[in-house]
DNA sequence: TTTTTCCTCACACAATTATGTGAGGCCGCT
DNA sequence: AGCGGCCTCACATAATTGTGTGAGGAAAAA
């Protein structure tokens, strides 16, 4: 029995959905809700295996609520419910811990299988969607590795504890050198990347995703 | 008739795919090469509407040969063939230009498809591969709105101009203030955001999405 | 073997950043 | 009228960063 917990701001949607859910003896909705606020009261008091989460909500919408639910509860399955299109937001859902995006006007069969999947710790997408997630990747290109200049593996040392807000005393320290030699890997570092200061050197090595670890 | 550049350092899989193309007759190769630079040479001398590329290859592999092509013919579509699993690279191959992702082992149906959908600027993905690119999102769980501080706009003012490298007295002109204000605000930013210096508050900046205009 | 690349370090100086403390004015809310 | 948040600025000092120049040694490449 998989027990879910249902997020929407549009009740007659909310008990559309749940009719049919109930229709599978295998889910059972536990709980119902119209904001992030109630979802997150909701879970206090029931325990949750898959949460059905509309994107855009009034008081805390979907987004936020799922930051904060995967950061009480972490093995609670999150299921974007979704009219369609809000394509740019996609990765970002993903990226914060969702298992899965649907679209509203799935069917009933995709719906509850999507469910099951989730439960399973399966990624869940609307087939639809994938093109447009490919789509808001495709809006940054970053990282030109072809076009990176060559970083020497020191220099990725010196850079990489940079990042971490060291000083040039303390990456000598951790580097078992002289402050000078930072200090030289550091200048070469600004030529190459073609940057005047630290700040700027990390901004591009984010970008080039020379952080990545 | 879509033209095809074919490009893989197998021969037997060269042929082999070469032959199940052209069995088509809206397909024509126009070219096969065993890696990126002569994919670079071949597109001098030929007209390209569709590029296959193999992810492997040797001299120059696919994720690089994808950023030279579109840099030098922005308008061919280049469709990524590879045998499986290199899950967390297919973020980056759209990032930079891919129009798709395709798995070596697909049908032929999918694979002359995936071209046509390809020629028609459609990004294409085997199934079985959405998953794998959510999987490679999800590593990152970057942006916590909830959790950002209040930022003023001023700060945010500040911020914009530490991440384009300014110095104080730059931004302090720029903004028509003393020096000793833009210092106050960039002291206020660091115990705000929590941070030391401006290195690590530009990360975090980015993180949280506050750069991205 | 010669050349190049990389890592190392020194010394010095100017420029910039970071920190601490205190404070006046403005605006919106109670 | 009073309070809190925001923006402004001053003064001072320590700490750190950025820049210029020169150079020796080891290892890899030509």
């Amino acid at each position: 029995m998989i027990r879910l917990l249902l997020a929407d701001d549009h009740l007659i949607l909310l008990h559309g959905i749940r009719a049919i859910l109930e229709s599978d003896p295998e889910l059972e909705v536990v709980g119902t809700a119209s904001n992030g606020l109630e979802v997150l009261e909701a879970l206090k008091s029931i325990e949750v295996d898959v949460l059905l989460l509309d994107l855009q909500m009034p008081e805390m919408d979907g987004l936020e609520t799922i930051i904060h639910v995967k950061k009480s509860y972490p093995n609670i399955r999150i299921l974007m419910l979704t009219t369609n299109d809000e394509g740019s937001i996609i990765t970002t859902i993903f990226k914060n811990g969702a298992t899965g995006y649907l679209l509203k006007n799935s069917s009933q069969e995709i719906l509850i299988q999507g469910i099951k999947d989730a439960f399973a710790g399966k990624k869940v997408l609307s087939p639809h969607l994938t093109e447009k997630m490919i789509n808001s990747l495709s809006d940054k290109p970053k990282s030109l590795p072809g076009l990176t200049p060559r970083i020497t593996s020191r220099e990725l040392d010196v850079l990489k504890l940079i990042a971490k807000q060291l000083t040039t005393q303390q990456i000598a320290d951790e580097l078992f050198v002289s402050t000078n030699t930072v200090a030289t890997h550091k200048r070469n570092l600004f030529v190459k990347m073609d940057v005047t200061n630290s700040v700027g050197m990390i901004r591009k090595a984010m970008d080039w995703g020379l952080l990545d670890d």
